[in-house]
DNA sequence: CGATTTGGTAAATATTGTTTACTATAAGAT
DNA sequence: ATCTTATAGTAAACAATATTTACCAAATCG
């Protein structure tokens, strides 16, 4: 047993490379599919909308980034025809955002790339351990939100 | 049962909200002790370093982004005092790295943060829970490698 | 020894995000 | 009714970071 029988890997280092998986396997999906004008972010706004309309302060919230910066990234995913954008007809200076059709087949995409990278992972790991990966990630992000 | 009983929420966005819930919390402490100018991906580099000598190469591959841009990363994080780079005495095409003194302390307090974090979560979720995330991370980033 | 590979730099550019204002609408309190 | 304050978002300049394209020098291989 010498000195370095275990390196421990910092969660955050963990989370960083697991997210790179998935995000590098979508990447790859939606480029050959055309879909190569995606910006960072925008992949989770695509996620988080899913066919319901949606105001931009949520996706702000949402993001955790400053409205400008979701606002831009709201730009740019609309001038690209993923998302359509309106203002709300009872209160006049909330937008409200949904997906174009565009939108959504990018959308539909990802999420299968995500189901294959997720069954890929269930030949390694048994169904309960992801599970309670999930349960563990979704207990950070609470007491992340509280510190707030 | 009406129809949006549940919204699945994609593992992608879950590993984004637990990772910027480290993040959060590292920088915030970081800052707090005056370590306000460490790059974004400076943190990982901290982290990986662990007081031994690293070439640079296997920062690169660690970060997996382009060897210019793990270049620029090193310069900022050396001009701010955070590590040293030497050319190796062997191979004088290779650079070596290593933590300064001040990035050493910016290490340790950041691995203390991730403690603190670490055990805030293990006081909502169990411990056995924890292992088999970490477990399940490790899975995932080593299949994007094999994808390479 | 010449060709190729490896490890890295340089400079221009593109992409993102924050900062510091500012506008318009709405909601409460006189 | 209008004055004040809060909310939702925009605009423009800037800062930070990453990619692209092009290199160079040292090592290795034939």
């Amino acid at each position: 047993m010498n000195a370095q029988t275990r390196i421990p890997v910092s969660m955050p280092a963990l989370l960083r490379a697991a997210r790179r998986a998935y995000g590098g396997a979508i990447r790859a999906d939606l480029d050959r599919a055309g879909y190569d004008d995606i910006p960072r972010n925008g992949l989770y706004v695509l996620g988080a909308l899913a066919n319901r309309d949606t105001p931009l302060s949520e996706i702000i919230r949402y993001l955790g980034m400053s409205k400008q910066a979701a606002g831009q990234l709201v730009d740019a995913l609309v001038s690209r025809g993923y998302l359509q954008r309106e203002v709300d007809a009872e209160d006049r200076r909330r937008l409200t955002i949904r997906l174009s059709a565009r939108g959504e087949d990018a959308a539909i995409l990802m999420h299968e790339t995500i189901k294959r990278v997720d069954a890929r992972l269930a030949q390694r790991v048994s169904q309960e351990w992801i599970d309670h990966t999930r349960a563990t990630l979704l207990a950070l992000s609470d007491t992340s939100q509280s510190e707030t």
